[in-house]
DNA sequence: ATGAGTGCAAATAGTTTGCAAGCTG
DNA sequence: CAGCTTGCAAACTATTTGCACTCAT
């Protein structure tokens, strides 16, 4: 628990060095996603918003300010849906996922072949690389 | 060119196999994506018909099924749109991509956690893992 | 001839955009 | 008080589904 506004109040830190306003919407937008143990989706983020404290569309914009800031990571499911998860906005703490295609339940994957890339991509003269990468599974209890 | 027809025949061998039946329609999808020199969404695979092959649903539904059976490989744009792109069927050449954000041109990126991730994924008791990853930057000419 | 495959129309999911009003710094 | 941020409505893109018809095997 205090582990979790810990994460909240840092990521609240990052919007204000980001020059990002601070308002009730991120600040619940934000606390939603700390308390998930899996990437959400932005629908997913707005019903476990507490009694409405904001519209849909204001997560997705919120949603899209932060990964644009580097305080939220986004990925994708199998489906095409974008999921956001909190990051660490100076890259420790990158990540991806191991994702139940049943039950949705997700493991944190702490592999990434991010270093290679970016030499590879390098190499070919790409530059401002990203990558989305996600694994997809029966997990033991849905087998 | 001998080039691209051998990969429609070895494609077409392979729905002949997984017993899918071959129409006129899996032939001509099969060889907008053997001519591809980057993943195809199903409505740029649809545009890339010569003179209105079949219907777009047809596409979609085409695709689902060579990606089911493995003679389709799948991934994701950033932006959630799925691509794909002709595979083996036997899992050799598997690779990813590195997308131009800006032209959409793509490069192969040889570079894959397939091993270490089923490893993982074993260890938490998951089955039947699939992964997507695909990379994003800005090419040498957009730039 | 039987059921896989197709076309057309319509529904759905996820996401984006325009604009006027509200609130933060 | 300027302009970033939000809400509401509406548009839009990608994809899926239902159903009757067709064609490969």
């Amino acid at each position: 628990m205090g582990d979790i506004s810990e994460k909240v109040e840092s990521a609240i830190k990052l919007l204000r060095k980001e020059g990002l306003r601070i308002t009730e919407q991120r600040k619940a937008i934000l606390n939603v996603l700390a308390h998930a143990d899996t990437p959400l989706s932005a629908e997913e983020n707005h019903v476990n918003l507490t009694t409405e404290q904001c519209d849909l569309v204001t997560v997705y914009r919120c949603l899209e300010q932060f990964v644009k800031k580097g305080i939220v990571e986004m990925g994708v499911r199998e489906n095409g849906t974008k999921v956001y998860w909190l990051g660490h906005g100076d890259g420790t703490g990158h990540h991806h996922h191991l994702t139940c295609r049943k039950c949705g339940r997700a493991e944190r994957v702490d592999l990434c072949v991010g270093s290679e890339l970016e030499k590879i991509a390098h190499g070919y003269g790409y530059t401002k690389i990203t990558h989305v990468m996600e694994a997809f599974g029966l997990c033991p209890i849905c087998r």
